[in-house]
RNA sequence: GGAGAGGUGGCUGAGUGGCCGAAAGCGACGGUUUGCUAAACCGUUGUACCGGGUAAACUGGUACCGGGGGUUCGAAUCCCCCCCUCUCCGCCA
């Protein structure tokens, strides 16, 4: 959420922002036009509020003596329908405003490249050498449904389309790497583990943005007014929501989670395999930093989602989002593709964000600073990473010629030495 | 799911209609004293919003005692609904 002041007081400078994505320049100057209105209305009930207390004391103290007051009680019960009025006039403003506010999204960082879709991204840095194979690479759903590690069949069956099942050592390769990115995470890069709840309620899903605008992208059970979480950033950044973190900053959370995504404007798109499915694993880094130091945090912390990928010995690539491709509440995001054989493309496994105090006026997450005033936080976070899309990187650049899988070495301890995905017999 | 108890400032806890933004204690911060530490003593100690001021300091006002609504000239205090916590019972991995 955008702070009030800035759109009143920096209001062209908004604008220029929120032209840079694409937005339209409607929807803050309505909100501009109603905080004015009810910022009229505001001072004119607070001084009607004024008169109401202090002739209220005064009737307490006239009675006390015996005074009839009667005259002074008739004068202010009609004060009291003039506050109840404008009371209520205040509130349905507020109510308008806090609705379009909600739905105003981020400025992007000045320094980001100019464009309106995916095509404007800049490559910043690639890692690795795409592989070369003398066959035709195949793609992860095949190799997949070779080495029986994913029943896809059977997923549909049990729940639907796009609820992928793990079979035998696919099943232990999940396990094996979401202990592997964990451990590197706590270990290496100094974040703390959570196990948070990956059900969880409006007020959480608001506070990190993806309600109300994002409503129909995800799974929900209305009679809880429950939803349950599209990535672990919900759960995680929500951990300080409406709280004054007294813990010294930078504080570097990290969890596993499922996620749960309706993809509803996607039906249709990489429908096959585990590219897009409704039901992921996912290890997420989230971080909370002083305004001061939050770019430099976001270097890192893509730094940490870079670090797994290398381990792992597959090729990526890191992108720089355009003003107009970052998501809703970032103001500058870095996403990291692996390069996937069997597709001839590079896949988004990461998505690194810093949301500057976007997150954290929505969640009311603050601290305070070296003069011990209390300010709003900056969050940040990314996927450290994404575990299906991984494992469609690891099948297809790890295939053989005959259709089985070499592994890489760092996750043998985790599979009880098991190196490779052979094929069954 | 049933019955009971309770939710007040960073914490403990008083307050049952006006003199309560809220006693007292603890903690924290500043000061006095001190070779250092401790103790003692004095002082300070919320947030948001509206207005004034070079939005830096400061200053006038309004709101906030779990959340929402009601009664009243006036609500932390009375009434209604909801949420949460605790205890007991039931159920259960």
């Amino acid at each position: 959420m955008l702070d009030i002041k800035r759109i009143r007081d920096q209001y062209d400078a908004v604008v220029v922002g929120l032209a840079a994505r694409g937005v339209k320049p409607d929807g803050v100057s309505a909100i501009r036009d109603i905080d004015l209105e009810r910022r009229q209305m505001v001072t004119e009930v607070e001084s009607l509020k004024g008169v109401r207390n202090r002739v209220s004391k005064e009737i307490g103290l006239r009675r006390k003596r015996g005074d009839d007051t009667a005259e002074a009680e008739a004068s202010m019960r009609q004060v009291g329908d003039q506050i109840g009025a404008l009371d209520e006039r205040i509130r349905k403003a507020d109510e308008r405003l806090q609705a379009m506010l909600l739905m105003i999204p981020n400025i992007p960082h000045p320094g980001l490249p100019k464009g309106l879709d995916a095509s404007g991204n800049q490559v910043v840095r690639t890692w690795g050498t795409v592989p070369t194979f003398n066959f035709m690479p195949r793609s992860h759903v095949e190799l997949a449904e070779k080495l029986g590690v994913v029943d896809f069949a059977r997923g549909t069956k049990i729940s639907g389309a796009g609820f992928p099942l793990y079979v035998g050592l696919g099943a232990r390769l999940q396990r094996a790497l979401i202990q592997f990115m964990l451990d590197i995470h706590v270990r290496d890069h100094g974040y703390t583990e959570l196990w948070p709840p990956v059900v969880v309620n409006a007020a959480s899903m608001t506070g990190t943005g993806q309600l109300p605008k994002m409503k129909d992208d995800m799974y929900a059970i209305p009679e809880d007014d429950l939803y349950l979480i599209p990535t672990a950033e919900v759960p995680v950044t929500n951990y300080y929501r409406d709280e004054v973190i007294s813990s010294p900053l930078p504080i570097y959370l990290t969890a596993y989670t499922p996620c749960f995504r309706r993809e509803a404007g996607a039906a249709g798109r990489d429908t096959r395999g585990l590219i897009r499915v409704h039901q992921f694993d996912k290890v997420e880094m989230v971080k909370f930093t002083d305004p001061a130091t939050s770019y430099e945090e976001l270097e890192s912390l893509v730094l940490n989602a870079e670090d797994i990928l290398q381990r792992l010995q597959l090729p990526y690539r890191v992108l720089m989002l355009c003003s107009g491709d970052i998501s809703f509440a970032a103001a500058k995001c870095y996403d990291i593709e692996l390069w996937a054989p069997g597709q001839n493309a590079w896949l988004e496994v990461s998505s690194c964000s810093n949301f500057e105090d976007f997150q954290a006026r929505r969640a009311g997450i603050r601290y305070r600073d070296a003069k011990g005033k209390i300010n709003f936080v900056h969050t940040l976070n990314g996927s450290g990473v994404a575990l299906a899309r991984l494992v469609v990187a690891l099948l297809e650049n790890g295939q053989q010629a005959d259709g089985s899988v070499l592994l890489p070495a760092v996750l043998a301890p985790y599979l009880g030495g098991v190196d490779r995905l052979p094929l069954p017999h």
